[in-house]
DNA sequence: GAGCATCGGGG
DNA sequence: GTGTACGATGCTC
């Protein structure tokens, strides 16, 4: 008898069945309960394009590779009309018996002579589900068919069909916090392999526990006492077991925590059976790690900010405490880290502080977590993939799946990968980028700020910019082509709308028609239609870098070439027909124009962005952005993908804001991280530039008096390989070298600690161990020209110094004696 | 200036 | 998993 059950699908994954895929959808019932949902009713296929539309299905249809342990075939073939770039085609679907087939028969196949192409041969099984079924994750849908019988954590129901059943979206996924602490000497490398977990803290919703493995006198209830390393692992097991959450979430939890326990966990024999089918939490190391369990969504908070939304935060860093700082407006504990193997080791009684701050941790990423859900739900609405993947893909990989979700509907083939040639190919293809009008550095007053309205994607649209329309025969007379002295020109179809520019039109319009909504709502709807605007607005941007991306399906050079070039085209539009009006240009880059009044009223600047207004195509618009009373300009640094932003203003209340500088690295001295942050502050904080530059030219005159300790110069630099094997020298492979003469076992992951010392030669020949150093060793023009120098630099630049301000020697005479 | 090496996040 | 990896910066040669 056939059930009917609603249910919102969370992740999915999966398995081989008597031969057959069998998808395991996972969510949540409408009514709350975690379910997971089989359909078997899909089969793995790709497109094969004949040459000359020649059908070749039956030497297909034979196709049977048999190895040691499996057989790959062809199951069956159809034929189909499909679209390759906008061109009709003849294409014939290959059906195999499993997914894994498919690349094999690829192979197989891809030589003949008879085969034009082969296409969407590389398609998760998933993904090619999610889309076939038209099945989007996070939204409601009706499932048929039964209940079965089946070893899992949750209710399995074996689906025979599955739909959309309206718009309703599971806003408040049970999300799970946690975060872990290990042994860890401080300037040792982390070391799984030798150092134990010592705390493991978690937080969610009325839930917080914080577990640790030594006893001390303490008051909190959270605070739960285990005996072993091994009985907190397995108290890791039973939490998330009872707790059942749909998202389990970690800062830099896929590099760290969750591999960390995972390499304890093999040492104990423990196996990390969580997934919600008895199967094993899987660590995948290549470049990037990451940690998958199946049936809970292994939410990386800190990937996703990194991400998606790094660009638009003032932040310099990404580390926990910062980005808790910008978007919570909360730190973490202030604990010595470096203090706690100590402690651990030696004063196990005062380790309660180290509790409070690891539950702290957790608290912040489950806030994170939290506040970025409305970000990632619309954008998994929008792509159409599961959260596990959004957070783990850039915006390049998030257009393209937006993109392949929606090519079915339009009867598209998706083009190919490039292969490796190709993208050396075309990473050799350059292009003109933005516009950048140079500003005069300096102080000015009465600034206005006119913005293009989304400028890449209004002019991709109104201009029908994409891959199907690009120097179509048809127009060649007619269209308009792109201005500006490009080696080639390019026009665009005028008779039939593109692919590409129909899809952004569609982004476009959706989040004009939201902002007109979010006017009307109440704030309890504001949080996700807000969320829903700007994910639109994060894609809809990223479409231009996209075409211009070497590593795109859908790339064109072409395409990026003309949307940067018409970009350059109205941007200088603006600016002759200002300087016309008589005002004055003080800098311009990409989609935007700072003017000064120059004597003229804030009105008729009003006027003038209208004035362009009228002139402009499609759906293009110059925003007038505001007024600030004062601001100080410095160069902006162009990149392929668009411009840095490179400039500091003040608003009329006061605050300063500052962009485009970025911070020093872990392997910098302390001296000149510690210069850096305390700048900063001063600047931030105090808005009070001469005291910053006081206290940094204060330190460099320390340096120059040698009166900074050695401690604070040593730079530390981890050697990635066996000395021998080191082609290029740096200074810290010299260091290693001495101190395996010196009898040391040095090898691949030990920290090399060095100072640099006087003199003229090269600098890995001044490079000594700290030891051998003597107070006042050091090179001061060393530290002060390539740390201390560098990591202010940017920042007093923006604010109109200059490195000689910097090192511009102290005054001598101080009153200070005559009190 | 090309080419190689390292970092990030986490403790 | 029918896949795949980045981008910026410093030092040597």
């Amino acid at each position: 008898m056939a059930e009917k059950i609603e249910f919102f699908p969370l992740d999915a994954t999966y398995k081989i069945d008597n031969g057959k895929a069998v998808i395991y959808l996972y969510g949540r019932t409408s009514d709350g309960r975690q379910i997971s949902i089989l359909d078997s009713n899909f089969e793995p296929y790709f497109y094969v394009i004949p040459k000359d539309g020649i059908d070749i299905s039956e030497k297909l249809e034979k196709i049977r590779i048999e190895n040691v342990n499996d057989v790959s075939f062809v199951a069956k073939t159809e034929t189909v009309i499909k679209k390759f770039l906008g061109k009709e085609v003849f294409a014939i679907k290959v059906y195999t018996n499993l997914p894994s087939s498919v690349p094999v028969i690829k192979d197989v196949i891809k030589e003949w002579e008879a085969i034009e192409s082969v296409h969407e041969y590389d398609i998760p099984f998933v993904r090619r589900y999610l889309i076939d079924k038209n099945i989007t994750p996070l939204i409601l849908h009706q499932a048929i068919g039964e209940f079965a019988n089946q070893k899992s954590r949750v209710a399995v129901f074996k689906a025979d069909n599955i739909e959309q059943v309206s718009s309703d979206t599971l806003h408040n996924p049970k999300v799970l916090a946690f975060d872990i602490e290990t042994y860890s000497p401080f300037d040792l490398a982390i070391d799984a392999e030798k150092n134990p977990i010592i705390m493991l803290s978690f937080y969610g919703e009325n839930f917080k526990k914080a577990f640790v493995w030594k006893r001390f006198k303490t008051d909190i209830d959270y605070i739960e006492f285990v005996d072993s390393e091994s009985e907190l692992i397995e108290k890791f097991k039973e939490v998330i077991e009872s707790y059942k959450p749909d998202i389990l979430t970690g800062y830099f939890s896929d590099g760290f925590d969750l591999p960390y326990i995972k390499t304890r966990a093999d040492k104990y024999k423990i196996k990390l059976d969580i997934g919600l089918d008895y199967s094993e939490l899987k660590v995948k190391s290549t470049r990037e790690t990451t940690v998958t369990i199946n049936g809970i969504t292994h939410l990386d908070i800190f990937k996703f900010i990194k991400k998606v939304i790094g660009g638009v935060l003032e932040t310099y860093s990404y580390d926990l405490n910062a980005v808790a700082s910008e978007l919570l407006g909360e730190k973490k504990h202030d604990v010595s880290l470096a203090d706690l193997t100590n402690t651990w080791d030696n004063n196990h009684e005062n380790l309660e502080k180290f509790c409070e701050y690891n539950l702290h941790d957790s608290l912040l990423t489950y806030n994170l977590a939290v506040k970025m859900l409305p970000t990632i739900i619309e954008m998994v609405k929008i792509v159409g993939i599961p959260i596990y993947d959004v957070n783990r893909m850039g915006f390049s990989q998030l257009v393209e799946w937006y993109i392949m979700k929606q090519a079915p509907q339009f009867n598209e083939i998706a083009p190919n990968k490039p292969s490796y040639d190709e993208v050396q190919q075309r990473r050799l293809n350059t292009y003109k980028g933005a516009f950048v009008y140079e500003p005069k550095p300096g102080f000015y007053k009465d600034i206005v700020v006119f913005d293009f309205r989304s400028l890449y994607p209004t002019i991709l649209s109104s201009h029908n910019i994409g891959t199907d329309t690009i120097n179509c025969a048809c127009c060649e007379d007619i269209a308009k082509a792109t201005p500006g002295d490009e080696s080639e020109k390019h026009w665009f179809c005028a008779k039939r709308k593109g692919f590409i520019p129909t899809l952004i039109e569609d982004l476009i319009s959706r989040r004009i028609r939201i902002k007109e909504i979010i006017k009307q709502e109440n704030d309890e709807k504001f949080a996700f239609l807000d969320a829903r605007q700007n994910s639109l607005k994060l894609l809809a941007n990223s479409f231009y870098g996209y075409l211009g991306f070497f590593g795109a399906r859908w790339y064109s050079i072409g395409c990026a070439r003309s949307i940067t070039a018409w970009g350059r085209f109205y941007i200088h539009k603006v600016i002759d027909k200002a300087q016309k009006e008589g005002f004055f240009v003080l800098y311009s880059d990409t989609d935007s124009v700072f003017l000064t009044l120059d004597g003229k009223s804030e009105n008729e600047a009003k006027i003038f962005a209208e004035s362009i207004n009228s002139e402009l195509p499609g759906i293009m618009e110059l925003e007038y952005e505001g007024f600030y009373p004062s601001g100080i300009f410095v160069s902006a640094k162009l990149s392929p993908f668009g411009a840095k932003k490179k400039y500091a203003l003040m608003s009329q209340q006061g605050t300063l804001k500052i962009k485009g500088f970025e911070t020093v690295r872990r392997n910098w001295s302390l001296i000149a991280k510690d210069v850096q942050e305390k700048v900063l502050e001063i600047i931030l904080r105090e808005n009070d530039t001469k005291k910053a530059l006081e206290y940094a030219k204060n330190v460099i005159s320390d340096l120059r008096n040698k009166k900074i300790p050695i401690e604070m110069v040593v730079i530390r630099t981890q050697l990635q390989k066996d000395i021998l094997d080191y082609a290029a020298k740096g200074p810290h492979v010299a260091v290693a070298q001495k101190l395996k003469n010196k009898g040391r076992s040095i090898g691949p992951g030990s920290i090399i600690k060095y100072v640099v010392t006087q003199g003229n030669d090269m600098i890995r020949n001044r490079s000594k161990l700290p030891e051998d150093v003597k107070e006042g060793e050091y090179d001061a023009d060393y530290y002060i020209n390539n740390q201390v120098i560098p990591s202010v630099e940017r920042i007093f630049n923006v604010l109109g110094y200059k490195k000689e301000d910097l090192l511009e020697q102290k005054e001598q005479t101080k009153l200070e004696g005559f009190f």
